[in-house]
DNA sequence: TTGTGTGGTTGCATCATAAAACCGAATGCC
DNA sequence: GGCATTCGGTTTTATGATGCAACCACACAA
């Protein structure tokens, strides 16, 4: 995408994470990634992608902290990639966009999985947006504040 | 990016929320129609991008049924592009987008603003995802499950 | 030594992107 | 009505990210 207008300098946190996350593939590494792939020839086999991309994304999302390299694990003394805490943190991401398919695809007979909970085998629940105070909110009673001061102990 | 490897057709619902909002700019304007911007000068000037690529975005939002072209509003004899329900049920993807940056951010002072609830004015809680019968649930208590068959009342 | 599989990198053609010029229609000003 | 300006895009052009395939380096095996 030429130039890509990187967003990094942003002080909008939805552009900072799309700065990090907001190509084709990223979020699919992080999908498999979750679901337990590690190796290169793994990713290049479940995805089909170009294996130049993908070693451009995994150097990426490694740079970002996101994946980090692990010198091996079985062995071959190849090296794996495995999801950080940060990366791991994406979960709900993933989620949120599953769930938006699920819910307004135009053709939801082609989705072929439904995520359940690994222990009763039954569909989760909607992800919920709540306030502090534990109530339902729509996008309407939300709103977007300047951030409060650095909170310099000033009480 | 050539050829975009169009996700369309996959079984995953991830991809195929990507193939609509996959890019650099979709999410950006759709979070700013939420924030009530409707005009395609308004979203030019706000987002700074170029206005053929935001002509482009816009129609390809209009086709996937994200938004929808309303023919005025405030008299001028230009149209508006508002967002549908379709549009407006991406909001907890903008939301878990925002939270994993707040959370993981390398630099979370550049962050400039806090998503509150409009009523009480406080920051809202962390999506959280639940199972069926409201548990907590990690990532790795889940597990995708082939949709069950497309239950033709077949009890 | 040769062979095979893994894990990438390098070239190259193509196409999406970004920036800016351009253009018609609508609006504002007189 | 005449003229300039703004709005809402489209066209043009340069760039560079992408996808594909060929190539390379290394590990391991025979």
């Amino acid at each position: 995408m030429v130039k890509r207008t990187s967003f990094e300098g942003d002080a909008c946190p939805i552009a900072r994470s799309l700065d990090a996350l907001g190509d084709w593939w990223s979020l699919l590494i992080i999908r498999e990634a979750l679901f337990g792939l590690r190796r290169f020839g793994e990713f290049q086999n479940k995805l089909g992608m170009a294996r130049n991309i993908l070693a451009v994304r995994l150097r990426a999302l490694v740079d970002h902290g996101i994946l980090a390299t692990a010198p091996a694990s079985d062995g071959s003394a190849y090296q794996e990639y495995v999801l950080t805490p940060k990366g791991r943190g994406t979960f709900p991401i993933l989620v949120a966009l599953r769930q938006w398919s699920e819910e307004f695809d135009d053709r939801p007979e082609e989705i072929a999985t439904v995520l359940v909970d690994r222990e009763k085998g039954r569909p989760v629940k909607k992800l919920e947006l709540r306030a502090a105070d534990g109530r339902l909110l729509t996008p309407a009673e939300t709103m977007v504040k300047p951030r409060p001061a650095p909170r310099r102990r000033s009480a």
